[in-house]
DNA sequence: CATTAGCACTCGCAACTGTTGAGTGCTAAC
DNA sequence: GTTAGCACTCAACAGTTGCGAGTGCTAATG
């Protein structure tokens, strides 16, 4: 168990080396006014921290850092919350707005995140369990090509052009959109694939001739599995950290970052609440010299997606679990409006 | 003038470090195969070499690497066409498959481009003078939101949600609607917003009760000035580069991919065909250290795109000329069949 | 007289050295 | 229990040196 005074000093000397990424020493810590210890006196509380695995030394007489041991002491007990009432409301502004959809102010807030953290925000999608069909549409350019266009009661639209094969005619086109919109209207996007397996088929092979060619045509068009949407702010960010000064870092982290299969993964199984993985802690090999922080949002009991910031371990714990703490209530509860307003 | 040897050593170093990035030594021409001179010839034509301008010392006893006139004299002089069949086909087959609407063509060719060069692309994305309105839609999602959807005659869709002002009406609405879509169809995409100043207007306060209060709203939801595209692809190439071990550069490099607007401004000058610009040639600060290389794509006569791949000024020029100009041909091929089919 | 061999010279680079200063651990005194 | 003092450690930095790749010049050569 800690002391009062080894608490004291492992929360400045984690405080001290987020700010300024220097080892920090003893001598430092004696005059930083809250430390009513003499230097001498540190040391030897510093070397029980280190032998308790609380922090390291770069080398054997350098000041200490945080080991990640210690950060995650630090973000367990010592993380006072503090409010960011501004920088929240920023965000607020956008979603509130109103005039966007979902996804644009998911993008939106990406890029605002990453502004006020210097950080690398990744925002993992809206999840689309209580995404509904709203519309399907078809719009023929000319005799051989055509645009679908798909809307959810969230606004999001998705759209695909083809050529029209030339066995299928027009006026059979429109009966398979006006069977998929009568029968597809409210169910919600992720039963799409297999309402159109069964149910569709079915329909189809009863009003249309010649189906079959046409059926697995349509079904790439209008069904093709829409992968998670992941955003990504402030990539560049990672560039303005000290401890990125190192070539060949940069380009693991650039090449980390274009497997976006992978990064959704990593946010994918985080369950509800914030969640802080520091170094090691993550799974992924690219990524153990990096915290990683993420919060989701709700819609009810179902979780709709993922808020994360990616840094360096050494991070702002204290700001960014507030910020993201805000962020996903806001998110949830713009959510939560737009179902009911669209319901 | 230059000699015939004076012109093959030089291509010699130019070809030599374009591969290697290392001054290039006397020694290692001599031993090349291709110049039968000894190192002490070879020594002395580099010196006038230099005098002329057309190389540079790294320092006073290094190799010699090309100046920027050197490069100019190889890419205007020495450059044989050569043609890659392999990489335009790859492109070819993405654009001719007929399933993407053009935008996504373009996207994908971004990223095959920079894939197959490990430069950085951008295309600066079909212009539209000859894009032309096909249909507005407008989808209500709920009673005060809705989503408008633009279809153009390329299979662009352009859309945006919006909350319904409690003082516009559900049959005003689609009164608006029904009015846009019989007097823009086929309008050119870029007299959208003159039109709707003058003659739309005059319509709608003819046929809409209070159409004042909902003008502005509609304007802003239609025809907000929409952005020049641009795709860009590989930007995490130039870190592959050997040049690039500088994290300072690395940062400038990145802070300059940000500024979309001025990359777009970049390339909009450029007229048709080829241009190869280097280094300081580049009117740019922050890409003084790089080639530019630009193509067009036209649609008959007007100028529609512009591809351009960014580098070192230690570029493969030869390749990457040859590359782009396989790739305008074939969009502006692609183009050419788009309009046909959808006119 | 163009070409080449030879040689002194230059300079980046890497390895090594000495110095400095921040920081530690330990001990003895308060 | 706390602190002052002191010997010790090590990274970082600035010189120094030797090496090697490469040059420019000169004189010899076919």
């Amino acid at each position: 168990m800690l002391t009062e005074r080894q608490l004291l000093i492992l929360q400045v000397i984690i405080d001290d080396f987020i700010e300024t990424a220097h080892p920090v020493g003893s001598r430092a810590i004696s005059k930083n006014g809250n430390v009513p210890y003499s230097a001498a006196t540190i040391r030897n509380e510093m070397a029980d921290l280190e032998d308790m695995g609380f922090l390291e030394k770069t080398h054997s007489s350098s000041g200490r850092i945080p080991s990640e041991k210690g950060y995650r002491y630090y973000v367990d007990h010592l993380i006072a919350p503090i409010t960011l009432k501004k920088d929240v409301n920023i965000i607020k502004n956008i979603i509130q707005d109103g005039f966007f959809e979902f996804e644009q102010v998911v993008q939106m807030s990406a890029e605002v995140l990453s502004k006020l953290t210097n950080y690398t925000s990744i925002i993992l999608g809206p999840e689309l369990y209580e995404t509904k069909l709203k519309q399907i549409q078809l719009i023929t350019l000319s005799d051989h090509t055509a645009v679908a266009i798909l809307v959810t009661n969230t606004g999001h639209v998705e759209h695909r052009s083809f050529s029209i094969p030339p066995d299928i005619k027009p006026s059979d086109l429109e009966k398979m959109v006006n069977i998929l919109n009568e029968r597809l209207n409210g169910v919600p996007i992720v039963r799409l694939p297999e309402m159109f397996r069964t149910e569709i088929a079915a329909l189809m092979k009863r009003y249309i001739n010649d189906f079959e060619k046409s059926y697995d045509y349509l079904k790439a068009v209008f069904f093709n599995e829409n992968p998670v949407k992941l955003y990504i702010g402030g990539k560049s960010n990672i560039l303005m950290q000290p401890e990125f000064n190192d070539v060949d870092k940069i380009r693991s982290f650039y090449s980390m970052m274009e497997r976006e299969d992978e990064i959704a993964n990593l946010l994918k199984g985080s369950e509800s609440g914030i969640k802080v993985t520091i170094g090691h802690e993550n799974e992924v090999e690219a990524i153990k010299d990096f915290s990683l922080i993420t919060a989701s949002y709700h819609l009810g009991e179902g979780q709709m997606g993922t808020i994360a910031l990616l840094g360096p371990t050494r991070m702002e714990y204290r700001k960014v679990i507030s910020l993201l703490k805000g962020l996903s209530n806001e998110m949830t509860d713009a959510l939560y409006l737009w179902y009911k307003n669209n319901e």
